[in-house]
DNA sequence: AGCCGTCGTTGATCTCAATCAACGGCCGCA
DNA sequence: TGCGGCCGTTGATTGAGATCAACGACGGCT
């Protein structure tokens, strides 16, 4: 692992889909990702080395076992992030939204797959050009030790869940780790009132991420509706009619 | 999340326990830990907001939901870091050897425990002042972006364990990737030879990593030692008789 | 040396989630 | 408008691993 070195150095400019950033501010993922790491002035550099991707719902753009060419960084839909048996047997590891990074890896392969949930929109960084540029900012650098730590903060919550709570409780830690997600006031007020969430990915998706089988999933949705702690609007609509009682239901860590 | 000045500063020093350089090239984990990542020059810095600290089999150092005070590097011994449930539910997410790194932590506290396994020496640094050491050596946060990165890699594999595998493929699992562990030539010369492992982890520290029980992991242990794969000279003692058919039942990754 | 507590193994039984099966709703398409 | 395939749900049955139970080996202690 040698180093590089600090003095600034030409950067390969790719003409083609380059963002600006003029491009960057109007990002969804302008100040939740990467970028945030960076001010508009200096965005201009990662700008150069960067791409727009589009992939339609459904389709792999990482591949286990490949070169890790490319890091990506979500700025529209929903992705899922997996590793496979050869006998087909998967287990989801995430599933990452707007302004989630995706691409570290070591020995240059990628240890996992990556599927778009939804239409997806991606901006694609050149691995080279990429950790020239890390090398000059090491705020990037930074910023990415933060995400790969709370990355493993997260993978941490999930063996726990995974070696050791039961199927309410898998179902339960999900939908109130979903409804963080997306709540700008984590642990503010706690949470009275109803929840609503959409459920982008299939329950087959749940069932891969959980640890558990499409029928499992299912039934223990239905036994929350049965017990009047959630209702479903659409199949991919939920509403937590009783949070807390929810919250109650994941065998909450001590 | 403010930026730490890249001058260097004062930095405060510990008389007490405080390894000089020379103590640290006589350490362990002088080459494979965070300290790989110095020259011997360079090492007096992080020497210097250093403590040893020796921690007897069984005692816990860093307790889930605590202020994370400090990182810790093994230098000697075996660790295991681990998540629980209010009601004493445990998942181990690691056993540590020396020359791992442990702390690296997301808004201040210790998201996981670590108890020593056998009776462990590490090299304790505090938080504030590392930071600063890293500020002044980028090569250092460089190489805890790789640990995590690794960190990551181990731990989606182990989420595929958990999540999917039967027990017999999880233990098989274990012994083979405990087998790569110790073995300088990972991707080397296929194993055709026997293997000899130490377990310096009890049967219950087992079952809490794999996610089963004592009683299943004893069992799969059976089931392999009839099936002439492995045997046993003493509990924390095992030969892979046949490693490659053991990797064979690991349902490998394609 | 004798005692006690812990640890690991093995056997018997139970249970939670997997598997097997059927069906209804929805969507894309002819 | 009707058809076929996919997805999600629900019911019946099975099974892998958990639980309950017993016991032997070992090690620390007095």
């Amino acid at each position: 692992m040698r180093d590089v070195p600090f003095a600034r150095r030409p950067i390969t400019i790719n003409p083609v889909n380059s963002p600006t950033p003029g491009q960057c501010g109007d990002c969804g993922a302008r100040h939740i990702g990467l970028c945030d790491a960076l001010t508009d002035e200096d965005l201009g550099f990662l700008a150069r080395v960067a791409q727009r991707v589009v992939i339609s719902a459904g389709k792999t753009f990482i591949d286990e076992g490949t070169t890790a060419n490319h890091f990506y960084d979500i700025t529209q839909g929903d992705v899922r992030v997996f590793k496979s048996l050869a006998d087909g047997r998967r287990q989801i590891t995430g599933f990452m939204g707007v302004g989630h990074f995706i691409g570290l890896a070591v020995s240059g392969q990628y240890a996992f797959s990556a599927e778009a949930i939804t239409d997806v929109k991606l901006c694609r960084f050149d691995r080279g050009p990429l950790l020239e540029v890390f090398a000059e900012f090491p705020a990037l650098e930074r910023k990415l030790l933060d995400v790969a730590t709370h990355e493993m903060v997260i993978a941490q919550e999930q063996m726990l869940l995974l070696g050791r709570k039961t199927a309410i409780e898998r179902v339960s830690s999900f939908l109130i780790s979903w409804s963080e997600r997306s709540d700008p006031y984590p642990d503010g007020t706690s949470k009275t009132s109803t929840v609503n969430l959409s459920l982008p990915m299939s329950r087959t998706d749940l069932a891969d991420y959980l640890g558990l089988t499409t029928e499992t999933v299912s039934r223990s949705f239905s036994q929350l509706k049965r017990d009047g702690l959630i209702s479903f609007t659409d199949v991919h609509e939920v509403t937590l009619l009783k949070p807390q009682r929810v919250a109650a239901l994941t065998a909450g860590e001590q």
